[in-house]
DNA sequence: TCTTGTTAGATTGTCGACAATCTGCTTGTC
DNA sequence: GACAAGCAGATTGTCGACAATCTAACAAGA
């Protein structure tokens, strides 16, 4: 008898589907920071009633890139330096982390995901898609918590994504223009097949630095800011 | 001219208080872990409609402590002894960060601070109160986070709270015996006021050791358990 | 006996309408 | 002109009802 495995089928609820909607046009830029999100407008262009639609947006609220203040409205966060100087600092601990933990784990399966997942990102960058790019490079990183076998890390981890997603499309936003060509990540996935576990965990930490260094440059930039959306 | 600082004014709707009643139920354990939640049975013992309990429970979901299935209903989360385990070994390595982080700036108001938690604690357990000395030494050991200056970091550790809470609450409830009457907080809040960071960390560490222990025992202990509550 | 199709009941998901609240403008008064 | 009161208009919060889906019991057939 054949062993199939079937993994559990698609939610087929509205709200799922307004959920990812929203998060897409947030973490993309198309809803900007502070911009204030009417329920009557949206509910009208999804063709669905605001029951759903509100539902997901506690959702998202929960999740953290949007801010509800009561009968006021629900707003896409506020992006301060601070903010992302926090996740930063945090970030390169937890990479530290999860290298740690992922790393006695690592098999064939590993390695092979690690590929997959680095040619993901190589293709989105020579197709110029920076949307795609960022989400394809998280994803890219996303793979030692995973190993990491604690579902608490990574479920932090996965919180701590949809910020990051967040920051680095407004930061390609702002400066507008294209993506670098060269392969920044040849020498994290080296690494992550290599021997040497405290290199691996240097090279997450300086080469998370380099990103970070021209994010929170920007993000001090825009520091006071009014910056309520059309 | 005298200086007012006043604190924003309480959340007035509806959903905000249904979340702190349902938190307060599942972290006390009246909901057990399994348990479905009946939206309208629900709503109707708290005399409002199924909207704004079905917008609460979306948060809950989200915060980690409710779990929910298209179509079959929302469920109190099931607790394996390996999600123990994870929050565990998470929360060690955090509370290493978050004292390294707060050490610096550590001052009067901190100590005040610690002295008042820690007094709640005793409080709480000469009262018998076991409910409120999980929550208060939780709130004890929370200071570290909060003074971390790490938005990030107290976020994660809020989230983490939620479930220690039931965690702890759970362990309670099932051996069902007098808390200890000793103080097993004064080692941790002398040492935080001391010079020796390290040793700080070290004690936090094996401190949540002894804790965990007997939580890791109890969870392995009704591993399988079907657990449907009522 | 086991499997399959059907049906009734209960529960969740969604909708449209009403109530409560906020915002900005107008009006009246000093 | 400055300021407070009051009045629309718009928006959020809440409600009750309907539609979609699931579960479990039951009947029919191999």
């Amino acid at each position: 008898m054949a062993k199939a495995d079937f993994s559990p089928i698609a939610d087929t609820t509205r709200r799922a589907e307004i959920v990812a909607l929203l998060r897409r046009a947030i973490l993309t830029g198309q809803l900007a920071p502070g911009q204030k999100l009417n329920e009557l407008r949206i509910s009208e262009q999804m063709r669905v009633s605001r029951a759903p639609l509100r539902e997901a947006m506690r959702e998202l609220v929960q999740e953290g890139i949007l801010t509800s203040i009561p009968y006021a409205g629900t707003f896409v966060i506020e992006v301060t330096a601070k903010d992302i100087d926090d996740a930063y600092s945090f970030n390169k601990v937890m990479d530290e982390l999860a290298i740690e933990r992922a790393w006695p784990l690592r098999d064939q399966r590993f390695f092979d995901e690690l590929d997959r997942r680095h040619e993901a990102v190589k293709q989105a960058t020579r197709a110029l898609d920076t949307t795609r790019q960022i989400e394809t490079a998280l994803q890219l990183h996303g793979l030692i918590y995973e190993w990491a076998d604690n579902s608490v890390l990574l479920e932090t981890w996965q919180r701590l994504t949809s910020r990051l997603q967040m920051y680095f499309a407004l930061h390609q936003h702002a400066r507008n223009e294209p993506v670098p060509a060269e392969d920044v990540h040849e020498t994290y996935v080296r690494l992550l097949k290599g021997k040497d576990m405290r290199a691996a965990q240097c090279h997450a930490r300086e080469h998370i630095d380099l990103d970070f260094e021209e994010l929170l440059a920007y993000a001090r930039g825009l520091e006071q800011r009014p910056s309520r959306g059309a």
